[in-house]
DNA sequence: TGGATTCCTAACGCATTCTTAACGCCGTTC
DNA sequence: GAACGGCGTTAAGAATGCGTTAGGAATCCA
């Protein structure tokens, strides 16, 4: 399951830069936003939500920290001052105006990048909601380590649950009984095919409406399990 | 109500540099520590938990790489590298391992004063959210380090609260064993799972309405715990 | 330095979980 | 149609893990 790649956008009135920073940018596999203008830059902030702004404060229209103030009054994406003047009150009134990094020209465009990963690092947190794995009446949450059956918490234990994650995992293939047993119970030796016969029963009573028909968990005779995934 | 002052944390064998930064912190507000070697470092970390950590990369004991990473296996507190190698190399692999900034000696107090205050907007991720957390009868307040139960504060020992806290971050979630073990007692060796049986015990006392049958302290067993987050 | 708090550790009883065995069912084979 | 193999079911003992208590060690603070 693929993510798209973060979104940059550069504000930069130079043409010269932006063309070397276009390359670093989408180089290091972003997708690349410019804005030649503070106005410009705003709005381009509006309307697309770039993940991450490199801000040049030099710009011919509108002062960059005042760019800055506007842009965080609604917006806390991460911003990245580069800019040409290297006066310590430049940084301090650039960072304190909300700016998260402040880079000084002529700067190396690995360093801009790790910047970069350190901006996307600080903005993840609590983007990303758990991935749910889903079928008929069940609800997997695999980070919560949560199992629903129709909105009703069902406890299973570490076997149980590592058996039932392990089919999740090849959901719609046939597992043989050897992956599992060396899967959940880890290639000890000793671990018998009873086993799954034993487990694969409690975890369609704790989780199958009619655990005598399973509709989902179900028996490859002599080959293994397989949980179906389509109606 | 005051809130206690952000501690940082100066990790330097340097004593000429201690003695300055040491002036410019407190100079700037804050509560001072500080450590002349890596493991007094980490040491330290474990101990006091402190707010930011600033970090010289030149250390006689140990790599400042090293101490950044298994820094990183428990805790996210905010890095800042100041460090005389100026290459980009040195920079990009800093920032790679967790590290949140890289200072170059030499540095203006300022400049760094404003680094640190950046650093200490991204740790309180709620400036205009509710810093508070609360479920059921009890709010907690993360930043007062305060705790209530039906509006009667309830005291708990730094241990206790760092465990609560920790299950708190990954409210809804299981956390391991290990994984508690690490981020509670720091990763120090000895750590064993006798502590977070008595530690949970203790907090089910302190917290739950009926502490032998935990409404939202739960027992994954096998696995670990976990702060239950709905009914 | 003394007192109080907090932390670590051991021991014991209880609950859960795992393992193992016995038995019944079903389909296939000879 | 009897024998066989594979599977499901149930139950019981063993093993493991958990909760609880308490006392001594370590630490902190005045």
């Amino acid at each position: 399951m693929s993510v798209p790649a973060p979104q940059i956008l550069l504000v930069e009135d130079e043409p010269q830069m932006r063309r070397f920073l276009r390359v670093a940018l989408e180089g290091g596999g972003y997708r690349y936003l410019e804005a030649a203008s503070g106005q410009e830059g705003l709005t381009l902030a509006v309307q697309h939500r770039p993940d991450v702004i490199l801000l040049d404060l030099g710009l011919p229209d509108m002062d960059g920290l005042d760019l800055m103030t506007r842009l965080r009054e609604w917006s806390r994406t991460p911003v990245i001052v580069i800019s040409a003047r290297g006066r310590e009150t430049d940084k301090i009134g650039a960072l304190d105006v909300g700016a998260d990094d402040y880079l000084t020209k002529p700067f190396g465009t690995g360093e801009l990048l790790a910047r970069i990963r350190v901006a996307l690092r600080h903005a993840d947190p609590g983007t990303a909601e758990d991935p749910l794995f889903t079928l008929g009446r069940w609800r997997v949450d695999l980070a919560r380590r949560q199992v629903l059956v129709g909105g009703q918490e069902v406890h299973l234990t570490p076997l149980e649950y590592r058996l039932f994650t392990t089919l999740i995992r090849h959901a719609g293939k046939v597992v043989t009984q050897r992956q599992l047993l060396k899967e959940v119970w880890g290639g000890v030796a000793g671990a018998q095919p009873l086993y799954l016969r034993v487990y694969m029963a409690q975890l369609r009573h704790k989780l199958e409406e009619d655990p005598s028909r399973p509709r989902y968990l179900q028996t490859e005779p002599g080959v293994g399990y397989r949980l179906r995934t389509e109606e």
